[in-house]
RNA sequence: UGGGAGAUCGUUCAAUGGUAGGACAGCAGACUCUGACUCUGCUUAUCGGGGUUCGAGUCCCUGUCUCCCAGCCA
């Protein structure tokens, strides 16, 4: 049986779309700018799991590297121990792999450049552009100014080389309470980017160091920090989201107050998708709270999040190649996503019949005790994924909303004295229903035509619908798990995650029945339940208990239709 | 009201001074043993006002709106 989790590692094939980082890289080879070499990086700080939002940044650094000949490194931006786990490093490198990218040897840590850093900060400190600040968070902060005011210098910032050598060599020897003094650029108190006035370079702080445990007492600051790694690593396009524009002048001033190797930062809008929550922050609050099971909780945007809710690297990728890349900030609308699973799931996944919310079907006139088999294909378009046998008996299940008792409009399906099609089996008439004590019906009658096995008339009589069914005797108990978007469609504005939170976002079916061809299929296996959706099997489905995450709805043509006739 | 960035179909990305195009969504139809898939057709856009030009989404001026920035986070 074809499962295809983590092994699902071949390379995306789409024709690249124009996109203005591609033109400035085009442009760079031709203007001979980096001896035209393309080297990019995707630099994820290890402080949570992946999400969406983070693959149309790897689809873009490995994609670009690939289309350009280039490479692309992985990296991560370890420079702050109080937030960052060896837990998150290891669920990166599995979720950029899944994702089908390939580092090579070049995966990379900033704090393996921790040493390099600090020489270079002294550097700085000799070159007369840092110096040591003895003033506190709270006072950095008072003296850095408003929009239209310039800040106050720092008094301390014009401490001699000597000085601040050793005041800084003795901050990292940990001479010095945490924050109690900073090393900072002295840069322009005036200037009207913020990142401009004085930033910190260095803050004390004793935090075990997921690799570095305590070696270190002193960190260095993302600004400081990530142009001299890419630098290092001699990354030619440094491409990061649109929020760090203001960065980039500070991330030049460090490079060539240094002299040395220059990248290129380009900034990109962030992935926004309707409906979902892609901010660290709050997905990390999500688990936190216990709102959801986890970070691979099949209702998180995170990449562990759909891959167990049976999105495919595929379909990811595609999605990223077709959003584009753009300076704009825009939202996505989720149904591209939900395209693009829908479309990959469409041509791998094996069909089965199942029943989610089961209604009891008996067959009058069908011998009691007797058993035979349908044989079905396992793909309509695919021959070679092959066939199985579905057996067939007097008592099945249909899907209790293909019956109605009493039809609307145009209802095409099972009601009383309508003759329909079980899928692959037989015509059946339904001549009856019983009902409990509340009027709710628990059996639906039904008489099947003899001469209709296989699932044509050779009379040649139409039916208007063919639905799908198990057979009671033989069906597998299942459990399908039905998601809705974690988000309100409305949500409230509010930092109070819970008013936001759509309390259908899980709904569980225990009772579902599915086809025995499905019995003991491997976590991940794809499955398209016919005329349902697509699920996939969960992690937590054993030999005894089938547990199926529904991943997408099929497309629905008849709901439009009953919404509209409301 | 300082600085930075952006504005093209409902959404999103193209069009690099020369026919505004694709994808998704929507609508209509064909096909169908999944109202799925597939196929066909259709609707809909250059933020406003000036200017340059034979010609402007693109260049210039001006206005409007949106997003980001005052962490010892990244």
């Amino acid at each position: 049986m074809p499962t295809d989790g983590l092994n699902e590692t071949t390379a995306t094939s789409e024709t690249a779309p124009s996109n203005f980082i591609r033109d400035i890289i085009i442009r760079d080879i031709q203007n001979g700018k980096n001896d035209g070499r393309v080297h990019t990086r995707f630099p994820p700080e290890p402080n949570g799991y992946l999400h969406i939002g983070h693959a149309k940044s790897i689809c873009l650094n490995f994609g670009l590297a690939k289309d350009f000949g280039g490479k692309c490194n992985l990296r991560f931006d370890d420079t702050n121990p109080s937030k960052e786990e060896t837990e998150y490093v290891d669920s990166i490198i599995k979720d950029v792999r899944w994702l089908g990218f390939d580092w090579e040897d070049r995966i990379f840590y900033a704090s393996d450049y921790f040493e390099q850093l600090f020489q270079w900060a002294v550097q700085l400190i000799k070159q007369g552009q840092a110096y040591v600040c003895d003033l506190t968070a709270d006072q950095v902060r008072e003296t850095r100014g408003t929009t239209t005011e310039p800040g106050i210098e720092s008094p301390y910032r014009n401490r001699s080389v000597e000085e601040n050598l050793d005041l800084f060599h003795r901050m990292r020897a940990g001479e010095f309470p945490d924050g109690s003094r900073t090393l900072r650029s002295k840069i322009d108190m005036a200037s009207p980017n913020f990142n401009m006035r004085d930033p910190v370079m260095y803050r004390i702080l004793r935090a075990e160091h997921h690799r570095t445990g305590n070696d270190w007492l002193i960190y260095p600051m993302y600004d400081y920090a990530h142009g001299e790694c890419d630098s290092i690593e001699g990354i030619t396009h440094s491409i990061c989201t649109l929020e760090f524009e203001d960065h980039r002048p500070l991330y030049d001033w460090y490079v060539k107050s240094l002299g040395i190797h220059q990248p290129q930062q380009i900034e990109f809008d962030r992935l926004n998708i309707t409906n979902t929550m892609l901010s660290k922050r709050k997905l990390l609050l999500l688990v936190q709270k216990g709102f959801v099971s986890g970070w691979d909780d099949p209702r998180m945007p995170t990449l562990s999040g759909i891959r167990r809710r049976g999105y495919t690297p595929e379909a990811i990728r595609n999605f990223c190649g077709s959003i584009g890349v753009s300076k704009s900030n825009g939202v996505i609308e989720l149904a591209l996503l939900e395209h693009h699973i829908r479309e990959d799931l469409n041509k791998r996944a094996r069909r089965v019949m199942a029943v989610i919310d089961p209604i009891k079907v008996v067959i009058d006139n069908y011998p009691e005790g007797q058993t035979e088999e349908h044989i079905a294909p396992n793909h309509p378009d695919a021959p070679e994924m092959g066939e199985r046998a579905v057996p067939f008996s007097k008592v099945l299940y249909i899907e209790r909303d293909d019956f109605r008792e009493v039809p609307p409009p145009k209802y095409p399906r099972l009601y009383p004295g309508q003759e329909v099609r079980l899928r692959y089996a037989y015509f059946v008439k339904c001549v009856g229903v019983e009902k409990d004590e509340n009027g709710e019906v628990t059996v639906v009658h039904c008489t099947y035509d003899p001469a209709s096995r296989g699932g044509d008339s050779p009379d040649g009589r139409k039916v208007k619908s063919t639905i799908h069914w198990v057979s009671a005797e033989h069906a597998l108990n299942f459990e399908a798990r039905l998601y809705e978007n974690l988000l309100l469609e409305d949500a409230p504005q509010s930092e109070d995650l819970a008013t936001q939170l759509n309390p259908n976002s899980l709904v569980v079916k225990a009772n579902a029945k599915i086809e025995p061809s499905a019995k003991g299929s491997a976590p991940n296996t794809h499955f398209q339940f016919e005329r349902v959706g697509y699920f996939n099997v969960d992690l937590d489905s054993t030999d005894e208990k089938l547990v199926c995450n529904r991943t997408v709805q099929l497309r629905d043509a008849w709901a439009k239709i009953e919404k509209k006739a409301k």
